[in-house]
DNA sequence: TCGTGTCAAGTCAAT
DNA sequence: ATTGACTTGACACGA
């Protein structure tokens, strides 16, 4: 028997005006002429941000969920070259504390990151890595200003391929030495769609002892003749075993044959349902994150699609067994 | 209030 | 060498 939650990504269709990404681009940042003014503005849009992400935990809570990725955009322009020096922390620590409030009320709750495709730790660029890095920095304070231990709770790509995807490999190991061992806590790999496979992955999550998450709809846009992810998929559980949290995958549907990559407004329940078939009692939770247009809609149309399986035994709104 | 264009980021394919 | 596609949500602007 394996325990399965569901969760969604960073904001819902359900809940109105609560947006957690509300920005302001640094064009307009600059157009503005009081400084002072318009770094105000933006911790006023970070603030609206951090409460509606509240507003999305308790949404979330009332709906027995218990798995949600926050947004990176929380806080526009934390990372900015032009606003350092800006303690962004500082300005927006009360709705930091409301949040961990939530979460220590709530510890059953899992959140975690899943930073912008800019955030490359593999690049050969010293200023890419260097701004990378600057982005894992703004995503652990804001996990430590939630109150959320930040091991494993960064979601990454290996990167780039660069034309040589062996030496795309060896410079994420090269980089890797120069990210601070609390920020290489924070993070966990993820296969993608298009140069680095289960395989690729699997073999810097074994070497740096780093979690994997498995992609399935990447693996299935992305793999060799070679590779069958049933054979690797112990490989992919044990790495998780040193985690103080659970075996986590990524799941969504291809939007179509001919933009297979691209993620469908819903998840197949059909698809969701072989694989839990192949994978139930190797692991006995695991937490699944899914990726579709309609976010929260399309897990509570999945949570409803497959309870008719005799297999499933529903726990409740976001969660449920498989036998 | 609706639709269209712009904005950010880095990589990669195309020209 | 430069441009546009890719991706995604939000904002600016004009109708």
């Amino acid at each position: 028997m394996t325990l399965v939650r569901l969760g969604y990504v960073a904001m819902s269709v359900h809940l109105e005006n609560a947006s957690p990404s509300k920005t302001m681009t640094y064009t307009r940042f600059s157009k503005l002429d009081d400084r002072d003014a318009a770094i105000r503005k933006l911790e006023q849009i970070a603030e609206t941000n951090l409460h509606n992400c509240l507003r999305l935990l308790r949404h979330n809570l009332a709906h027995d969920i218990a798995f949600f990725r926050l947004s990176s955009k929380l806080v526009p322009l934390a990372t900015h070259p032009d606003l350092k020096g800006w303690d962004y922390i500082q300005s927006v620590q009360s709705s930091l504390e409301e949040i961990q409030k939530f979460l220590t009320r709530n510890t059953n709750v899992r959140v975690d990151f899943h930073p912008d495709h800019f955030v490359l730790l593999n690049s050969p660029g010293p200023d890419v890595l260097k701004n990378s890095i600057k982005s894992l920095r703004m995503h652990y304070r804001l996990l430590q200003g939630m109150g959320v231990n930040p091991e494993h709770r960064c979601v990454l790509h290996v990167g780039g391929g660069y034309g040589d995807k062996e030496k795309a490999l060896e410079q994420f190991i090269h980089n890797w030495a120069f990210v601070s061992p609390d920020l290489q806590s924070m993070i966990i790999l993820e296969n993608d769609d298009k140069v680095f496979t289960l395989s690729d992955t699997l073999y810097l999550s074994e070497k740096l002892a780093v979690p994997m998450v498995f992609d399935y709809h990447h693996y299935l846009a992305n793999h060799t003749e070679s590779e069958n992810w049933r054979e690797d998929w112990e490989r992919v559980v044990q790495t998780w075993d040193s985690s103080t949290v659970p075996v986590k995958m990524h799941i969504s549907s291809p939007k179509s044959d001919k933009q297979f990559r691209a993620h469908s407004d819903y998840v197949d329940s059909a698809m969701f349902m072989d694989f839990l078939r192949e994978i139930k009692g190797t692991v006995s939770q695991i937490d699944c994150m899914i990726e579709a247009k309609q976010k929260d809609a399309a897990l509570f149309k999945l949570m409803d699609d497959i309870q008719k399986y005799p297999e499933i035994e529903i726990v409740d709104g976001g969660c449920f067994h498989i036998t």
